[in-house]
RNA sequence: GCGCCAGUAGCUCAGCUGGAUAGAGCAACUGCCUUCUAAGCAGUAGGUCGGGGGUUCGAGUCCCUCCUGGCGUGCCA
């Protein structure tokens, strides 16, 4: 379908070259003061400069060649606005082909297209942190939205198991239990199926070993492992797919709760195979040179308004950098997905890294100009008190305890509130601290700080996940007790909060196509919030299942129906939902 | 040093290629539940849009400059 915005424009446009000026200054406006009109066109005020001549009189001569029947108003006033209130008529058409169209006619402009989502940056063998869940939910939403509009999205976590880390744990395994097979040279037989570790023994391990690279002989036997892991010793990489199994489920596990789920689960591992081919390109055909002792590839560009470090490829001592395996990845993205796009949605600070690793990756010939690369660096979550992020006794705030504070918070209200019975409390609890915890970050601009505020988020007033939820459950509850509703077909506007209504549910589409465009699914976020507002006033000011007149109820209904839809939907989009009661 | 980002109501933030009276939420105060969930709705109060110049009929928005804060700036990711 087309936007309800285009339309007007279009026909604006027309009006602007009916009375003889160019119709490019045809375009309309949501309005600035809805108490005046709800569409607006400036566009009389820019033609006056041009044409030299009084804006009024060009308002008003447009406003003559406009169609009456579409609106319910029409006027010019001064210095030059043109003022327009669509009629009921024109909503109700509008609206009624929302409603029966597949995903409310939203146009699907990324048919046909790929895109990669990398997103997660979890690492192997490290619990979740408070730091990753920016990029976890930040990034599910937007793959979400990149298949809504009509792509193939391809979400892939990109896993850290490829660097010292891994050295890190087979170095500190090797003290603890020399004795394990994975450790003996001669050994030749089948390696042990079961893993000689737990996730929590990982998670105990790995801080330890990290504590101990101060110590140089740890350091280096670290060093050694990971050297050797890399060339293919195979206790190494037995002792290393064991780590990988017991982590990844975990991982999963953890990412599941939070209802984030990748199409693909590959890590910098994968990319390692295509290093050396690579590099070895590279090198001969010039694009990296030396340079103090390392292989980088230039990338600094004329017009450049600060200085470009080159990217480095090849450390002096010869080892692979990020720059290295992200190119690498690049690299097998491309053989094997062919996408039109690749989104990485990561920490704000790598935006220097990103854009190194863009320009190596067009001046190899890895990633052709019409592939697009986009790096969403989103900005550092910090405490309530605007400062970093930690617990009491300063460490790192894991993701599973977040989580479990924000639903023990909310927990205590859904108990404290008695409407929803005992059995029914955590599944309630657990949707409502989702939607408090994703919506209180989404609703932030992806590049901005922010603090994280549990009694704020988790509030059920003003403009939160919980409020949002609240309106469709209350939605929900008239419709379950209404009957069948799906059926019912839009009706004209039967009052002022029913218009505002229609208008609120018309602005989907361009709202989705603006979040895309952008990479912010905060505009959904306040798009969510102006329908909610608009659903409870109109559920304030009409009663709906006393109303007598059954065929002015079945419109309420089909209304409601409608913004209901629209409101799930956008809220499967940031990746959370509402309950039955609550 | 250089570069990027931010500075809007007491607090947290919107403000879409410059356009009519700068908007929300929280906090404060005031109304509205015998009627579909009051986790709601309506209203009052609160702002020299960091300072100073400039462009424009018109600037929170564009340009210059200064101040403050955050981040980045070749071998960590």
């Amino acid at each position: 379908m087309e936007k309800i915005l285009d339309i007007i424009t279009g026909k604006m446009q027309r009006a602007f070259a009916d009375a003889g000026y160019d119709h490019s200054f045809g375009r309309v406006t949501v309005s600035n003061r809805p108490d005046l009109c709800e569409y607006q066109c400036n566009g009389a005020l820019a033609a006056a400069k041009q044409y030299k001549c009084a804006p009024i009189q060009i308002a008003r001569a447009v406003a003559e060649k406009l169609d009456a029947k579409d609106y319910d108003l029409v006027e010019a006033v001064m210095p030059g606005f043109i003022n327009l209130k669509l009629s009921g008529s024109f909503l109700q058409s509008y609206l009624e082909e929302m409603r029966t169209a597949r995903d409310f006619g939203v146009k699907k402009t990324g048919q046909g297209k790929t895109i990669v989502v990398d997103y997660g940056g979890a690492n192997v063998a490290k619990p979740l942190h408070i730091g990753h869940l920016r990029p976890a939910i930040i990034g599910e939403s937007l793959k979400r939205l990149y298949k809504f509009m009509g792509y193939n999205a391809i979400g892939d976590v990109h896993l850290g198991d490829w660097g010292l880390q891994m050295g890190l744990i087979i170095a500190e395994l090797s003290e603890r239990e020399p004795e394990l097979p994975y450790f003996d040279d001669s050994f030749t037989g089948d390696y042990p199926a079961e893993a000689p570790f737990t996730v929590s023994d990982l998670e105990e391990i790995y801080p330890a070993a990290s504590a101990k690279k101060a110590d140089p002989e740890f350091s280096h036997k670290a060093h050694q492992a990971t050297l050797e892991l890399q060339q293919g010793r195979r206790g190494y990489r037995a002792l290393w797919q064991h780590i990988m199994n017991v982590s990844v489920a975990d991982l999963k596990k953890n990412y599941d709760n939070l209802d984030v789920h990748f199409e693909k689960w590959l890590g910098e591992s994968d990319a390692d195979p295509y290093i050396p081919a690579m590099v070895e390109d590279m090198k001969n055909r010039g694009i990296a040179v030396q340079s103090e002792g390392a292989w980088v590839i230039p990338v600094a560009q004329e017009g450049d308004r600060k200085e470009m470090p080159p990217c480095i490829l090849v450390k002096s001592d010869g080892s692979a950098i990020y720059a290295t395996t992200d190119l690498a990845t690049l690299v097998q993205r491309m053989r094997d997905w062919h996408p039109d796009k690749v989104l990485y949605v990561t920490d704000k600070r790598q935006n220097l890294h990103f854009e190194q690793v863009f320009r190596a990756a067009r001046k190899a010939g890895i990633v052709p100009e019409n592939v697009e690369l986009e790096h969403v660096g989103f900005g550092t979550m910090n405490g309530s008190d605007g400062k970093p992020f930690k617990t009491r006794d300063g460490g790192v705030l894991r993701l599973e305890q977040l989580i479990a504070d924000m639903t023990d918070f909310v927990r205590a209200k859904v108990v404290e509130n008695k409407i929803v019975e005992d059995d029914e409390v955590e599944a309630t609890t657990a949707k409502i601290a989702m939607a408090a915890l994703k919506y209180g970050d989404l609703s932030n601009q992806p590049t901005k700080d922010y603090n994280f505020d549990m009694e704020r988020f988790a509030a059920f007033e003003g403009n939160t996940g919980p409020y949002i939820l609240y309106t469709i459950v209350r939605v929900k509850s008239i419709l379950a007790k209404y009957g069948p509703w799906e059926h019912l077909p839009i009706q004209e506007p039967a009052n002022p909060f029913a218009k505002d209504l229609m208008i609120a549910i018309t602005k989907l589409a361009p709202t989705l196509e603006n979040a895309l465009n952008s990479s912010a699914p905060n505009l959904i976020c306040a798009y969510i919030y102006e329908l909610a507002g608009a659903v409870n006033k109109f559920y304030h000011e009409t009663r709906i299942l006393g109303e007598e007149d059954k065929a002015l109820q079945a419109g309420y209904i089909a209304l409601i129906g409608l913004a209901k839809r629209v409101l799930e939907q956008c809220i499967d989009l940031l990746a959370f939902s509402a309950p039955e009661k609550m």
